[in-house]
DNA sequence: AACCAGGCGCATA
DNA sequence: TATGCGCATGGT
């Protein structure tokens, strides 16, 4: 009995793309950390996950790192900047390190990597990141993307375009259970495919132009701003403070971060973030 | 049963 | 400019 169908089974399960001389990068420290919602981990440590519309399951096997699902172009496209593979953290985590308390958070999770995700994807998970919780922002998401996603093979669904949410009222989403957080969504989505929203400049547009473009989605403050910028668009030098790292500046910092973080306040804030919210030092 | 969760909009002073 | 409150939902 032959099967035509590819599925998850097949494409996930074949010899994965390898990757070798990876460091500075723990699978369970970058992907559960909360700057992104879709990755699912499997007890042998791989982690599943779908982002700009591909699925696929990473592994680690040495100082490799294995892409299942991924054909190498898809790799030189997409992944390799997705992980952040180009930027030398080793280097970045020293420099960090000059300021005592930094130390202590890189230490605490050297493996984490600042995420470069599609920027509305990252937009949309924020809005919904709103006065929630973690748990709860991916159940949204996952509802969400089945809801409002085109399906991809292997029985995942990809992030829903703004032009799918555009044409969606608060009721038709109501199944999602994104509370007060729907009509926000909406209204992003509406900007975004009105332009009014011009989601490409925002990575190259002045940051006090962007966060201002940001800003006029209702339901966008300048916390949900900063993380749209910060892990979609590239801008390492964003540094939103949640709740959390309010408490970190206030009782660590309390004037202001080192200057040892200059341009890369973005990656110190993940590792801050991380240390703050699962040490128990608070 | 209050309180909290990767906040924000709005009213009020 | 600065506070304080309500907001949907679900977990402690």
């Amino acid at each position: 009995m032959t099967q035509i169908t590819a599925n998850f089974s097949n494409s996930l399960c074949e010899r994965p793309l390898a990757i070798d001389g990876i460091s500075d990068f723990d699978l369970a420290e970058t992907l559960d950390c909360g700057q992104a919602f879709r990755w699912n981990p499997a007890p042998d440590g791989s982690f599943t996950g779908v982002a700009a519309g591909r699925a696929c399951r990473v592994a680690r096997r040495g100082n490799e790192l294995l892409l299942y699902g991924v054909p190498q172009e898809d790799y030189d496209r997409f992944w390799f900047s997705y992980f952040d593979l180009g930027r030398n953290y080793r280097q970045i985590k020293q420099e960090l390190s000059a300021d005592p308390v930094l130390a202590r958070a890189v230490a605490y999770a050297p493996g984490i990597r600042v995420l470069n995700q599609d920027p509305w994807e990252a937009l949309a998970s924020f809005i919904i990141s709103q006065n929630n919780n973690v748990k709860r922002i991916k159940g949204i998401i996952e509802r969400l993307c089945a809801l409002c996603g085109e399906p991809i093979e292997g029985g995942f669904y990809a992030f829903p375009t703004p032009e799918a949410l555009a044409a969606r009222t608060p009721e038709d989403l109501a199944p999602v259970r994104a509370g007060f957080r729907a009509r926000y969504l909406i209204d992003a989505a509406q900007k975004a495919v009105s332009r009014q929203i011009d989601l490409a400049a925002l990575r190259t547009l002045p940051l006090p132009e962007a966060r201002e473009m940001l800003m006029r989605i209702t339901g966008v403050g300048v916390k949900v701003a900063e993380c749209a910028l910060l892990f979609g668009c590239g801008r390492v030098e964003c540094f939103p403070v949640d709740v959390w790292i309010g408490r970190v500046m206030r009782q660590l910092f309390p004037d202001g971060l080192p200057a040892c973080a200059a341009g890369y306040e973005g990656i110190a804030q993940q590792y801050l973030f991380h240390y703050a919210r699962t040490s128990g030092m608070l």
